[in-house]
DNA sequence: AGGGTCCATGAGACCAAGTCCCATCACCGG
DNA sequence: CCGGTGATGGGACTTGGTCTCATGGACCCT
């Protein structure tokens, strides 16, 4: 057997969500996870700043999006831009293939107060970063907060209908129609 | 010397923010707080079940805001309810005796991504509840996630110049005011 | 005044997360 | 066959957080 099998990474994170549905997160220790995946405790921290940080993988979406309103047409408005990088997410990271997992993960999120506080920081870094974006095509701040603050909203309820079962939708086309139905909530007066 | 002074969270939470100016949240242990308020770790993790809550007090705020959002008269909108909700707040806990203490408070906050992480966790808690509440005066599911989104926006905005030195004004009319141009800054198109 | 009861606090054992330093061993090139 | 490099293991150590039991003030009641 070889010593170094590939991936260290990503065994662990798959060890990590399996002990997390099968006994909860609070149940399950980090020397549990990286034995599962045939590792130490050393190498899981070597990998990963903290236990939390197993179900939050790159940190690449932040990157994606970002990426994704810069490279829209500079005459295109904010809230189109981010309505592109909306549906650029969902061609490169919320892919088909990756739906089940997303599922699985999500349920454990939701399950454990701990990793809802880690993607509540996730979600605030990740609108923080749109808004900086944003700002960079000339937005001014307020419009660029409002817009991120929308975005995000939308990106919510699109990942809910995304990652639920029946629905085979793409991400991308979701969430650009829970934008505009954002939108049209929010402009009630 | 009496053995039970009064107040001993208090007594924490001030030793805390004390120390955690001096040296950091970090380099600061829960024993080092607990010594400095006359007390010990057992009495401390008694009045906050973390260390990260001990600046986190009563979490009384999202009880003003639900309260300040059910108290309007039926017939106000959603989005008026939120705003009257707002001034509310800053009539009964964003008052003038408590902006210092909010801004060092908040400059440790900002200071510390573990801090800032639950902070980032109580403002998704407020937004849900706030959602909730709209919800209950019989808004539509995305009108009330709508609202509530901008009105945590304005929310913030109005947190940060309320804090500013040298800015007398009060919470209530700065967050007014945000919402309003939230709002307008939202509505492009 | 004296005794008993309640309740905030103290004391300390214990576990798991996270840090650090160094040893080890597979792989690869010479 | 040998030495270097880089991923991994091992284990000591600190701190956050839990739990259980002991302690001793304050207050009441007679």
């Amino acid at each position: 057997m070889a010593r170094w099998q590939p991936d260290a990474p990503g065994r662990l994170a798959a060890a990590a969500l399996d002990l997390f549905e099968e006994r909860g997160y609070e149940n399950t220790t980090v020397i549990e996870i990286a034995e599962r995946a045939g590792l130490t405790k050393s190498t899981f921290f070597r990998y990963f700043p903290d236990k939390r940080e197993v179900l939050f993988g790159g940190g690449t979406v932040a990157g994606l999006v970002v990426e994704g309103i810069a490279s829209a047409p500079p005459t295109t408005g904010p809230l189109d831009a981010a309505a592109d990088a909306l549906d650029a997410l969902g061609r490169t990271f919320f892919t088909a293939d990756r739906r089940e997992f997303s599922g699985r993960r999500q349920a454990v999120l939701d399950a454990n107060p701990e990793l809802r506080e880690r993607e509540a920081l996730k979600r605030i870094d990740i609108t923080a970063a749109m808004v900086e974006a944003l700002t960079l095509r000339g937005a001014p701040s307020l419009t660029a907060r409002a817009v991120a603050a929308l975005a995000a909203l939308a990106w919510e309820v699109a990942y809910d209908q995304w990652i639920e079962a029946g629905n085979s939708e793409g991400f991308g086309p979701l969430a650009r129609r829970a934008l505009a139905d954002v939108l049209a909530a929010g402009a009630v007066r």
